[in-house]
DNA sequence: TCAAAAGTGTTCCTGTTACACCCATGT
DNA sequence: ACATGGGTGTAACAGGAACACTTTTGA
């Protein structure tokens, strides 16, 4: 055993640069929703970096605030991506040059980068989303029909919509997407949405209901033709 | 926009080192064990770091296999543990100082770290554990009275348990734990410790055959008092 | 009074739970 | 033969799926 010796070759391990990426989905004209940010041609998914002072989790809420303005979202952590080749080189010089600015080997930001993804679910109505220092513009993409996206962003936009659809089979958590008052035919389009499949309206509302976690309003009145829905907020 | 700038601030975001820990879980006695290695006064997880050319995940196979010879292993990601305060200098200069080792603060290791934790479930019977070069021994340690540990490892291990309990609910992992062939008096009392609480035979044992993954073999003969229980294997 | 959309009820089926009972074997 | 421990069966119950029915309201 030579502790200096393994001490002494710590640089044979690689450190790879570690990023926060957020998939900020929402819920609008009957599609899911994910929150992307234009950087020249391509657009990829808002994110950031740790600091110092800050836990992982505590980092991924605080880019969340930066991004949303959003105090307290739903956010979970997705999972880890950490492929070798991992790094962005040629993006970023493409980009770069594109831009007419100098682009440098040297660049922290063409290193290896190992990213941890985070996702939440939003009221796109409430969520006022800001750009940031690299970024043109924001904008709403439809997971189905996803624009050109930087990096690896696309897989892992891809592998969060699997995650969504496990997630509503076990907890309650499709309302956050909703405005605090909904009726159930909307939470029901909006599981359909998700999972993609027809869902039996009977049996969705009284499983939604044994839940106990929403309370009924008084229905709607006079909005549209034929029999209103009740509207329902989550209790307390 | 200053691309520029964003590029030169890049050190205002802390780059922590990324680490990877391995919850090694077996079971023997009827007790849930843990591999753990021994490095000075108290324990820790088997655990390494990521090399250039290995995605995360092929990097935990690799220690997974320098630590166990096992090639194959059930092998999963747990989650991240990423705490500001998640630095070991104090833990290394006490180590470095009872050893009578040349301490230094600038020492790679005291920096902050960012681990992805893997839990993997192995036979004991054959799995070999082989010691590394700081640490002297290993054991295989009851999940209920673990030792002392180093750092955060306890927290981490204490999230496996958990992890554990939600996996054996929805699919059928458990079998990893035990020789290749098994009764269901052992499979069921594996899941007994698991879940710490009782579990009704009859329901148990219907639940497992009716997944179809195990096939029966000829009976156990003249082990035991008492009518001999099957053996199964997984089918395949 | 009919169409449209919401809401409720009925039936069938499956899987869970709790418990009773039957089988094999050593003492 | 009986105690011990493995293995199977059954009745009550809860939850899921499919579909029929009722309610409300505008045209």
């Amino acid at each position: 055993m030579d502790m200096i010796d393994f001490l002494e070759r710590g640089d044979e391990y690689f450190i790879p640069n570690l990023s926060i990426d957020l998939v900020i989905i929402g819920y609008r004209d009957k599609k899911l929703r994910c929150l992307l940010l234009k950087l020249g041609e391509k657009w990829m998914l808002p994110g950031g970096y740790i600091r110092r002072s800050e836990s992982v989790d505590e980092a991924s809420a605080r880019i969340m605030k930066e991004r949303t303005s959003l105090e307290n979202p739903y956010l979970r952590f997705l999972s880890v991506f950490g492929k070798h080749d991992r790094q962005f080189r040629e993006e970023w010089k493409e980009f770069f040059e594109t831009n007419g600015q100098p682009w440098k080997p040297e660049y922290w930001i063409n290193n290896r980068f190992v990213t941890l993804a985070y996702y939440s679910l939003v009221n796109i109505a409430t969520t006022h989303p800001a750009v940031g220092e690299l970024d043109e513009a924001f904008t709403w993409a439809d997971f189905d029909e996803l624009p050109a996206m930087w990096m690896d962003h696309a897989t892992i936009i891809a592998s969060v919509r699997e995650r969504l659809k496990e997630d509503i089979k076990h907890e309650q958590v499709t309302y956050n997407l909703l405005p605090g008052q909904f009726t159930m035919p909307e939470l029901h389009q909006l599981h359909q949405t998700i999972l993609k499949e027809d869902i039996d309206r009977s049996r969705f509302q009284k499983k939604m209901l044994s839940t106990g976690l929403f309370e009924r309003l008084p229905r709607l009145q006079k909005e549209a033709p034929g029999r209103n829905p009740y509207l329902y907020r989550v209790k307390g």
